[in-house]
DNA sequence: ATAAGTGTATTAAGAGAGTTAATACACTCT
DNA sequence: AGAGTGTATTAACTCTCTTAATACACTTAT
């Protein structure tokens, strides 16, 4: 299900995040079904279960797993993550734009870099 | 010039670089004035003077010190350092609007929070 | 020229946080 | 009861970061 990169030097249990994160987000996982038991994919990357569990826990988090002890971690529904994602950024977002006011840059220079940005993403 | 708190668990130069930023932007500092050698500054604060010379040299990557190897560090012109900071805002902001508008927050969104802060930054 | 003052470079020691593993426990289903 | 599951606790390990020790290089004044 997943390939570690050892050259990689982020923790194991960062990778397996990212790459489960990708994975439910792509939608290749469908929602509500069985993911691998920590112990399963401990064998299958050669790692302790406890680091498995570790990358399920911040994905539970984060609301692309749910949990039912004694029976296995699942894929939550895309409802679950989408807006505590959105949430999240809309934060950090708040919080750097308000250094970026507190730094000198003006509402007009922002909102002509949002136009940019904005006009970068559409793909059409 | 400095004092150190011993329960700030920050390392001690950023402690130094923090506090030695603050009393440059307050305008406490005069401009071209000359700043205490690093190894007064580390007998004042009982350090290492490499560790005085970490800050001065992070003060200086950010425009608010310029040095003269063997006659010492000084305190450079607001203009060096304002813009400086003004840069490195935007590229953060950028970013992380970037990020938000992939995790599906709209361009109005952002205008209406960007009005929102500017208003509250407005002192008058 | 020499001495005292300055910043700089290199290396190593030390501390600390973060990652991973070992192991035992608790729950669910058949 | 047994096999499968997640969970909690503890400890070892690793690695990065901070700080210090020390030697070097430059500037100025005497």
């Amino acid at each position: 299900m997943i390939l570690l990169d050892y050259r990689d030097k982020r923790p194991i249990y960062e990778q397996v995040v990212e790459k489960l994160e990708k994975l439910i987000m792509g939608g290749a996982l469908e929602t509500d079904s069985k993911m691998p038991s920590v112990r399963a994919m401990g064998v299958d990357l050669a790692v302790n279960p406890n680091t498995i569990q570790r990358a399920y826990n911040q994905l539970e988090k984060e609301g692309y797993l749910y949990t039912i002890s004694g029976r296995g971690s699942f894929v939550a529904p895309e409802s679950e993550w989408r807006e505590g994602k959105k949430k999240k950024m809309l934060e950090e977002w708040r919080l750097v734009t308000e250094g970026a006011r507190e730094a000198g840059l003006t509402k007009e220079q922002m909102m002509e870099l949002l136009e940019q940005i904005y006009e970068e993403g559409r793909h059409d």
